[in-house]
DNA sequence: ATAGGATTTCAAGTGCACTTGAAGTCAAGC
DNA sequence: GCTTGACTTCAAGTGCACTTGAAATCCTAT
């Protein structure tokens, strides 16, 4: 069979830091086995997992979103080619939705700030659509600002 | 003359609230003279630096690129539309970026990922061309990963 | 047998971009 | 005069995505 990694391994072959790996798998993106002496034994699709978390997450997106979407995989085989092309697929929707906003923020450039007549209050390249995301604190990243303004 | 803003209504108009004007003037990114009071008057052209700081921040770029962005305007004089579209157009670019960016994951998402053969490790599309970011703790949302996996 | 590296857990710290709360001052309407 | 709301400062808290450090254990090589 092949050989489980280990966490330094896994660490190695991503590119991703041994105390991430241990954050994600506390956060659940990720799952190992124990050894007799309780050190971790990564199997070898996870590389693959932790490759797409590292994508996804440079495409915006958190690893709360990125939970939900890996699991959508299979849980009691291991996920096949289809199944990660399945994945990629609605991914490659969000990046073009994540293009397309970036369009009309090099629109709104122009228009609402390059131009003179600057009405940010009913701007609709400020706040495309709304999209309905985590208010409150924390970098608002990506997150349609609603009418929060106050009062 | 054009009354100048109280902060309230600065919020009111951009979109922002008050916390985060203050905490953005603290950073030096926006500023006012004050009342006898010393209550806080935003003179009006505050309006389009706001408005430029929540465009910049949904291209993906934290306070202090925005800073060092807003440093290049004249501080004599408020900034005509020539000086805004200039701005603006160094912006675009770093748009274009991150669009490329990102069809540069997307096409990722099916050599790295979608496909059977994943090598994270000399994967291109994971990390493009090693882009100088901060490393370290903290979200590295659009950072460049570089080989800081651990020895 | 022992040194050195890799691993473990757990608690606490970090950076960013804010928000929240307390305690007080100021301004406008009744 | 009094309430109401907007404003002030300052300290502390929040959410995310981790990192860092301490103290202990495990594995490997000499």
């Amino acid at each position: 069979m092949f050989e489980p990694l280990t966490i330094g391994e896994l660490a190695r072959r991503t590119g991703v830091a041994t105390s991430a790996l241990r954050f994600y798998e506390e956060q659940g993106l990720i799952q190992s086995v124990r050894t007799p002496a309780g050190h971790r034994r990564f199997a070898r699709p996870v590389i693959r997992r932790v490759a797409f978390i590292v994508f996804a997450q440079r495409v915006g997106m958190s690893l709360q979103e990125i939970r939900t979407e890996l699991a959508r995989l299979p849980e009691n085989r291991v996920p096949n080619q289809e199944d990660w092309a399945r994945l990629s697929r609605t991914w490659k929707a969000r990046i073009d939705e994540r293009i397309a906003e970036l369009e009309r923020l090099k629109d709104g450039l122009t228009g609402c700030i390059g131009c003179g007549c600057l009405s940010i209050e009913r701007c609709r390249f400020a706040n495309p659509h709304d999209r309905a995301g985590k208010l409150g604190p924390g970098p608002r990243f990506w997150m349609g600002r609603t009418q929060e303004s106050e009062s």
